[in-house]
DNA sequence: GAAGCCCTTGACACCGGTTTCCACTCCCTT
DNA sequence: AAGGGAGTGGAAACCGGTGTCAAGGGCTTC
């Protein structure tokens, strides 16, 4: 009777049995302390890997709960730890294969830990916008949470969430934070490396649509295309830069005008896919083959780039693997090691969309 | 001196409200208790709409719930109700769209309720699938789940939820279940009216690319289609149908297939918006001009359904509106009433892709 | 052999709400 | 004025975990 707490319990404990074991009631940290004859505090001490445990009592215990399917209940958890295990993501891309890539990558990395994902598209221009991303974490007492662009290069988030102390990981192609805080994209070598296939073609008179000014990515991606060509002597006519929007409208107005333009270019670099579809459509208007007529390529390898007509020579970025790595620092588990950054590296994808321009 | 609980309690309070009014503190059932000069018994009354307050009392709490931007701690509230205050949206769908629309749908639905949505994609193939649904649902104590095609029409996962009782909704095309527990979509009568778009043009030689035969919206469609085509005295000939699998991939294969036939059908319509674009793609590399030569309508109206040349005459659902409602109809908040069902009805948008067949 | 220390363990209060139970109003009847 | 019922609000237990702190046991050390 070394485990019984109270005399007159044994009638009881078979009541509780029965229960549980009839699949009508879930275990709790209780009925594992009980059936393994130690404390519920001891329980939880094994549950949160506690070193004051002696091995031979842990294993008993996890016995325990391997054999009862145990798993504590974030709730209750989360109300002594005065926090919840959820993570937020919070965004305003309007992408929805990003948005999507994203969460699978986050998911991946949460996979396994107990963390779930709770997901909040947002306006930033709202003028409650700040006060609903603190309601927002202060009241699901969030572990964390992710910031993709262009939410992540907002200050005032950033401030507000080191203000009320919750963990984040910002995404973006520039370091805005800390290391430990960020995760930087690869942007400007993508657009590097399509500066280099569109030299190396033999191309110089070059169009190019910027995305929106609020997303860092758009000068990142300009900026290493510009870097490219200078190295390769080639000048970027600023009266071949375009505004656009990274929308697919956008590209179409977009191409448009750089078509016509005079001398015509002979290849366009859209900022992401959406907008070289828009841009193939522009070409497809003006009468021009792509890429006999001209080149159009795009950034980002989304579906849309294959799903056009000719497919589009693009930079693929590993959306899904980034998330991935947010995640994992996010959560940061034991046995997380920093994540190779090689992982997250975008690369050309060469596709039908580009050619050398004829010869005049 | 009848508001205060115990005599020499004026000191802590003075601290307690320096905490709160600085910000340090989020304010607790109990500090609203104090302020009010009530139990916290009867500030849970308020908080759950117990009709057993004083209307005097009920606005006095109120107000200060107000003034102190009071929110009751969502994991505190749940442990006692023994469920939680997420919703879960549990998804096989591979189109990145479709997801984003519903979620978005679904976070219309709960705006201002106090729910957060909770994302779970799956894999329903998976041996550990239902094992694995169980499992988030029963950890989370989640209030309730949304399943959209294809999951919502596995009949093991609704014999699941019904077993540990948990709240859901299942959107798809046919009624599967109790009323109350479905979103009915009208694919039906969507290609019923793209077939009869079709006839009205002219086509009689028509081929058909279904989806995915694990989707009941496949059999649907083909169904209404059918019916249209019936109505007008044309016959779809079972050798035009091909099966394909929702994808821009299979749309490519089916799409030549289709083309390979003789004689040649002079309108094809794919399953959805991906699979279509597929088949322009294959239409092209055979030589064909859309819609001159060949019409090409697909189904969903996406993203992609513009971005394609010619831009696609296809079905539009409403699927954020769907969203909508079924979070609407799972939290089923008090003025909630059952939802117009006709805001959920498909219709046909006419874009350049079909035109009526040459005259032989 | 007693003191001192470390390793383990458990009792108890607490996280922030809800529910149960009960006592106390208040108002209306007799 | 007393009695009775409905309406109202408080104390304490509870949801299922965690923090704090002190106690028990085995060991070494003097």
């Amino acid at each position: 009777m070394t485990s019984s707490k109270t005399p007159n319990k044994s009638a009881d404990d078979s009541d509780v049995n029965a229960a549980l074991e009839s699949g009508r009631r879930r275990a709790t940290i209780n009925d594992i302390a009980r059936l393994a004859g130690v404390s519920k505090k001891t329980v939880s001490r094994v549950i949160n890997q506690s070193p004051f445990v002696r091995e031979e009592t842990r294993q008993r215990i996890e016995a325990v709960i391997a054999e009862w399917g145990y798993a504590p209940d974030p709730q209750a958890r989360g109300l002594a730890f005065r926090r919840s295990f959820l993570i937020g993501m919070i965004y305003d891309n309007p992408n929805p294969q990003y948005v999507v890539n994203m969460q699978l990558g986050l998911l991946d990395g949460m996979r396994g830990s107990g963390f779930e994902l709770v997901v909040h598209p947002c306006d930033r221009s709202s003028p409650t916008f700040l006060q609903d991303v603190r309601m927002f974490i202060e009241r699901q007492k969030l572990f964390g949470v992710v910031l993709p662009p262009s939410v992540s290069e907002d200050e005032r988030v950033a401030d507000l969430l080191r203000d009320i102390g919750c963990e984040y990981i910002r995404i973006a192609s520039v370091p805005l934070d800390e290391e430990e805080h960020m995760i930087v994209g690869h942007d400007r070598l993508g657009a590097q490396a399509m500066g280099e296939h569109l030299v190396s073609l033999g191309h110089e008179r070059i169009g190019f649509i910027t995305g929106l000014p609020s997303f860092r990515s758009s000068h990142e991606r300009r900026g290493g295309f510009e870097d490219a060509l200078a190295k390769a002597g080639v000048k970027l006519d600023p009266d071949y830069v375009v505004q656009g929007a990274y929308t697919f409208e956008s590209g179409l107005a977009c191409g448009e005008a750089l078509l016509a333009k005079t001398p015509r270019p002979t290849a366009i670099f859209a900022g992401n896919d959406e907008m070289a579809a828009g841009v193939l459509q522009a070409a497809r208007r003006a009468g021009l083959t792509v890429p006999e007529d001209l080149t159009v390529v795009g950034f980002d390898d989304f579906q849309i780039a294959q799903a056009v007509w000719p497919p589009l020579t693009t930079i693929h970025i590993p959306t899904r693997e980034v998330g991935r790595m947010a995640a994992e620092k996010l959560i940061a588990r034991e046995g997380y090691e920093p994540g190779d950054p090689s992982r997250i590296i975008p690369y050309l994808v060469t596709r039908e969309s580009s050619a050398a321009p004829k010869k005049v």
